[in-house]
DNA sequence: TTAAACTTTCAATAAGTAGTGAAACTTTAA
DNA sequence: TTAAAGTTTCACTACTTATTGAAAGTTTAA
């Protein structure tokens, strides 16, 4: 029986490169992903300067980054008393970050898709068997991107516990 | 009232680009994602060579992204009768073609993602309250991630509208 | 079996995207 | 009000990923 002993550290690093791999899998920067994965495994908010050391990162890619994170929403601005410093932690509720990358995705690449499909597909359609075919596919594309981004919004209305009250819901 | 008049080239190179910069935004090549839109809106199966002057692609370029979709399982090779050349067309059911995309992109990223999940969270602690904070919290993830992987299974393995389905369940 | 028609591969290159770092800007406490 | 501490911006550079194109490989019909 194979037994893999990982250190805290290792665990750690390895941890943050996977998550900034799947990041940018999904169309997310690399950085903005491992600093989000650092956060979230901190148990303490961490200053701009933590977080240029951990990942060896310049401080221009560590503000862009955080900014960008805290404008997904799935980071906070943090202040100590005493303290000038500002510091960052992340969504600590795992639901409410995938809601909130749920609906920041649909505001910046479906909505927008479902904009054009709308448009493409409201060619007028004369003889041509062609535009014809064209036509009826990209309304029954329109058709589907919109429920397909109807029921993610279902899915994640749902308060605590979303992932665990949708599989009920199916099994029925 | 604002009226859009589109032409139906102008329409179909519009719909091809948009499919296109979708695809790189969620990780998938902008070409393969081009070509895909293209077969898909194509009432015929198209040559190798149709692909490349539609899109203005190399030879290259043209069959490694087909190559690509194929293995996908959302393009298919055809051959026509008295044709010696391939001919390809896309998969024509949009919920089968989301499925299909659905399975990949979890073989492909959720399921290692969880592999690393599982290695990473399985540290020993003793003393060192860092440690402890990142153990639960990648056991708080891998347990999410398996979760979500899961409902994704259990909605794309409805047969036929299951997009429908999936709303009419959580309805209730 | 051969040559024409077609497809694939891969090293070189182009294009696109991310990251750096220094200068400009902002805030705060004395 | 000022200077020290901290933050942001952005032109430049580095890095990654996609694309080309020519050469190698494959298939088929005569």
């Amino acid at each position: 029986m194979y037994i893999c002993f990982m250190e805290f550290k290792e665990a750690k690093n390895k941890f943050i490169q996977t998550w900034g791999s799947l990041g940018s899998q999904w169309g997310i920067n690399k950085t903005m992903a491992q600093i989000h994965a650092l956060l979230m495994i901190s148990a303490e908010p961490l200053s701009m300067e933590d977080v240029m050391e951990e990942l060896h990162i310049s401080r221009g890619n560590a503000s862009m980054n955080l900014r960008a994170l805290i404008e997904w929403g799935i980071a906070y601005k943090e202040y100590k008393p005493g303290e000038r410093r500002e510091f960052f932690s992340a969504e600590g509720n795992i639901d409410e970050l995938a809601r909130k990358i749920a609906k920041e995705r649909s505001k910046r690449e479906i909505k927008p898709t479902l904009r054009v499909l709308k448009d493409v597909s409201a060619i007028e359609v004369k003889e041509d068997a062609k535009a014809a075919h064209f036509k009826a596919k990209t309304e029954e594309l329109y058709d589907f991107v919109s429920r397909a981004d109807n029921m993610l919004e279902k899915i994640t209305a749902q308060k605590d516990n979303w992932i665990t009250k949708t599989i009920y819901k199916l099994m029925s």
